[in-house]
RNA sequence: GCGCCCAUGGCUCAGCUGGAUAGAGCGCCGGACUACGAAUCCGGAUGUCGGAGGUUCGAAUCCUCCUGGGCGCGCCA
């Protein structure tokens, strides 16, 4: 059974005291009460919490915050003695130092919950998609899919620990015109190595794996599409090379760690004449309208900065159109919570999607949209340029081989994904204080270590009922106790905000006042209690780092 | 030109959805292994939070304008 979090149990108490404040009349308030909050202080001399309800509350009870905190403060009834004391304290803040006891009693869910500790249920089973990297299979993942890709995978994990039932999902654009441009550019380079003289036009895609593919179609069919150049033709070097480099991007991917529940193909959308009935549906919802033989969806009904068209002059629907049938496919499947990872580059594109799934009557909330920044790649701080199309480029899987996975993940999970992230290659790689993520897991290893050491001494890791925690009074390590007790609150705030950098954040915190507790104090001692005590704590640590580090995909060393 | 995102120590970035004296890492200088792993630790300097107004008890955070950067503005995807 998981305790409530100290920070809930505060909430609670400034609730019914609230509620005693209101019943006994001490002030009135105008509106209803605002939502209680409470928040872990920044300088333990306020306190370990500290809420703002009083000055939020002062205008509305017109009696000033100081004097509604100390209303409030003498109606807590604080039956389970969580409280030292309770502080009023500039402006009108409550500050809350709790019992220190108080702390080791949430260790315990550490030891009863092991490799669950930090997970919640805020999700409450609510089924979410997570739609994420959909690169279009017209050649090999790049670095900049990589980070969406890490990004989004790393998400799902989150959610899947905040009680989430998740779905990944990658979408094949394999229906549009760049597909045909992929079959085209086989094809050329197909003739070309049967000895034609071809053109090959500028928007032709040139990397090596164009020529890869189209050598394994001369050795497996000779010359049979050599005097073809008709739509047949290229409709099966189309087919051809993107199932060849579908099959890349998922074994890449494999090799990246992450795994898709589904691959959604864009053609599914058109089975049935699915888009063609979706456009009817929306036209009699009265958001589509024709113009010079081309049809228009009204998304400046949703604030977007023009209607956008839906079927070309040359009656082709649009990728939008295609768009907004797979949105209502996603919500049509049951999701409650629908998010897309996109590279930032479309972000222009957001307005759009939002009026098409309201179009449809689904609710603006439901859909979430996260921004990932495009990545500057780097060797030695210099940048290396990149186009897919020139087939310069770096590709994830070289990224990978080069770094190593765990460098790779962790690096773009270090900042937050709107924001712009430089990749350095020499630095990704360097095993040394300039790569967080060895901090990181050199605190597991050596942990372990040290373990392997109380194991050889006969220790063994104490349960929590034979832990004397009394013996853990040095600052350190009431520090390190609160810490690990944050892990789950951790998970939570990145689980709502969608910000799963906020874990390495605090796995670097974590580490850091691990090592310098190490440097500082010894754990396994002559003294019996006082190591297995010192013992509890750092498996407890251990089994943080453990399971935060499995949510970002990167592995847990036992040696390095 | 219009729209979106960003601007925080020398550099790279956090800042928990508006809280108290704005924090890390790197880099720089000086120290710590006959002690559970030195991929570690300890000590030392650095800020008009791009600028100007506004909102309120309180702003790096919210609103407006300006400056400087990134991206977008296809009947491409």
């Amino acid at each position: 059974m998981m305790a409530a979090s100290v920070k809930k149990r505060l909430v609670a108490l400034l609730g019914s005291s609230l509620k005693n404040c209101l019943e006994k009349g001490k002030f009135e308030l105008a509106a209803p009460p605002p939502s209680i909050e409470v928040e872990m202080t920044k300088d333990t001399s306020h306190g370990d919490y500290a809420s703002n309800i009083a000055m939020v509350l002062a205008s509305q009870a017109r009696k000033p915050p100081r004097q509604i905190a100390e209303l409030l403060g003498e109606q807590i009834e604080d039956r389970d003695h969580l409280l030292d004391e309770v502080e009023i304290a500039g402006p009108g803040f409550l500050n809350f130092f709790i019992k220190e006891h108080i702390w080791t009693t949430l260790l315990q869910d550490v030891d009863s919950l092991q490799e669950q500790f930090g997970t919640n249920n805020i999700g409450q089973g609510k089924r979410v998609q997570v739609e994420f990297v959909s690169a279009n299979p017209t050649g090999p993942l790049h670095i900049g899919h990589a980070r969406g890709a890490v990004i989004g995978d790393v998400m799902a994990n989150i959610l899947t620990a905040s009680g989430y039932n998740v779905h990944r999902e990658y979408y094949i654009n394999d229906a549009g015109n760049q597909m045909n441009n992929l079959g085209t550019s086989v094809l050329l380079r197909y003739l070309e190595l049967l000895g034609k003289t071809v053109e090959f036009p500028d928007n032709i895609y040139q990397g090596d794996y164009i020529r890869d593919i189209a050598e394994q179609i001369m050795e497996k069919y000779g010359d049979t599409y050599v005097n073809r150049d008709d739509d047949e033709a290229v409709r099966f070097f189309t087919d051809y090379a993107a199932s060849m480099i579908l099959d890349e991007i998922k074994n890449d991917l494999k090799a990246f760690g992450i795994v898709f529940d589904e691959y959604f193909s864009e053609r599914e959308l058109y089975k049935d004449d699915g888009v063609a009935r979706l456009l009817e549906d929306l036209k009699a919802r009265g958001f589509i309208y024709r113009e010079e033989d081309t049809l228009w969806f009204r998304t400046t009904d949703f604030g977007d900065e023009k209607d956008r068209v839906v079927v070309r002059k040359n009656g082709e629907p649009t990728y939008f159109a295609a768009d907004i049938a797979y949105h209502k496919n996603k919500f049509d499947r049951g999701f409650d919570t629908v998010i897309d990872v996109w590279g930032a580059d479309h972000h222009g594109y957001m307005p759009r999607v939002y009026g098409g799934i309201q179009a449809l009557g689904f609710n603006k909330d439901s859909l979430k949209i996260v921004l990932v920044q495009l990545v500057n790649l780097l060797r030695d701080g210099k940048p290396l340029a990149m186009s897919t199309r020139s087939g310069e480029f770096v590709t994830m899987k070289e990224v990978i081989d080069e770094v190593g996975r765990d460098a790779a993940r962790y690096n773009f999970l270090m900042r937050r994904s709107d924001s712009h992230l430089d990749f350095d290659l020499e630095l990704a790689k360097k095993q040394s204080n300039e790569n967080p993520v060895y901090y990181v897991q050199y605190a597991h290893a050596r942990i372990c270590s040290m373990i392997r050491l109380a194991v050889d001494r006969n220790f063994s890791i104490p349960r929590y009922d034979e832990t004397d925690f009394s013996r853990l009074t040095l600052p350190e390590e009431v520090m390190l106790i609160k810490v690990i007790t944050r892990y789950p609150e951790v998970i939570e705030g990145a689980a709502l905000s969608l910000e799963p950098h906020r874990l390495t954040f605090y796995l670097n915190e974590l580490a850091g006042i691990f090592h310098s507790y190490y440097n500082k104090h010894k754990v396994v001692s002559d003294d019996l209690a006082l190591s297995k005590a010192r013992l509890f704590l750092v498996n407890s640590i251990r089994m943080v780092l453990n399971n935060a580090l499995n949510l970002l995909g990167v592995s847990t060393p036992e040696k390095m």
